[in-house]
DNA sequence: ATGGTAGGTATCCTA
């Protein structure tokens, strides 16, 4: 069976009628996760959603902040949350789809601007967070678990993830510790990064433009902070991976783009 | 070194 998996941090999804109704027609994705959708679960646009044809939906928003949402075509089933830091932030939604493969939908703090966690307690929260999350697939860990973990993890790991290596090593999304916590999750689990499975690492690839640059495109002073990991047993279904770089063109854009993996599951 | 834009909300938070 083919199975076609999309995340994108939509910033918003009462705003953005349009870009998602472009997004679902142009990539026909069976799943899609969105993060920061930014809205009360009672307030989440349901009818427009099911008019794209996504028939079952696990939404776990809050007002303003954070948010994420499982679309999909497919019949989910066991949707549940997880909460970290014994914080009640809208940052973590799993169900399991057909064939018992677990999807996860994540949302990692930003972190705010000072990579220094006693002076900042969003970094503090974003790197523990990370380590809660690492302990969690660590102890669960069973290389028989067909898992996707997907989401805005708003870390750039490799060099070629962000417009400077050398620029961007005191920026929070590109700092060493934040890249080995994401790597102590990465391996928690065994997790295989699909993306660049797909594209090689000797490739610039991002997913986040800044809204600040003049003009995103010239400038292209992106970072790939949005990302689809498989479990050991998941990988070898990997048939492809992409990045829909135009989403970040389009009218009343997010400053995310979509990213979308093929499964032969 | 600095400030730049965006979304939701309520006069400022987060990204």
């Amino acid at each position: 069976m083919h199975l076609r998996i999309t995340t994108w941090n939509i910033n918003s999804v009462r705003l953005r009628p349009a870009a998602l109704a472009k997004v679902v027609r142009q990539l026909e994705p069976d799943v899609l996760c969105l993060q920061e959708t930014k809205v009360a679960d009672e307030a989440f646009p349901r009818s427009m959603v099911e008019d794209l044809g996504f028939e079952h939906l696990h939404i776990h928003g809050q007002k303003a902040y954070h948010g994420v949402a499982i679309l999909s075509r497919r019949p989910l089933e066991g949707c549940h949350t997880h909460r970290w830091c014994a914080i009640d932030d809208s940052r973590h939604a799993v169900c399991t789809l057909q064939g018992g493969i677990e999807l996860h939908n994540v949302y990692v703090p930003a972190g705010g601007d000072e990579p220094d966690i006693e002076k900042n307690p969003k970094f503090r929260h974003k790197l523990a967070m990370l380590d809660e999350m690492s302990d969690w697939f660590a102890a669960s860990r069973d290389d028989t678990r067909r898992i996707v973990l997907v989401g805005d993890l708003n870390i750039a790991p490799l060099e070629n993830d962000v417009w400077s290596h050398k620029q961007l090593l005191k920026v929070v999304s590109h700092t060493p510790v934040e890249v080995a916590k994401l790597e102590r999750l990465r391996q928690s689990h065994g997790f295989v990064d699909a993306v660049r499975a797909i594209v090689p690492p000797e490739e610039k690839l991002y997913t986040w433009w800044s809204y600040r640059a003049r003009d995103w495109r010239a400038a292209d002073r992106g970072r790939r902070l949005d990302h689809v990991w498989l479990s050991p047993a998941l990988a070898p279904a990997l048939r492809d991976a992409t990045v829909m770089r135009e989403a970040r063109g389009f009218d009343l854009p997010s400053d995310h783009v979509p990213v979308t993996v093929d499964l032969d599951v």
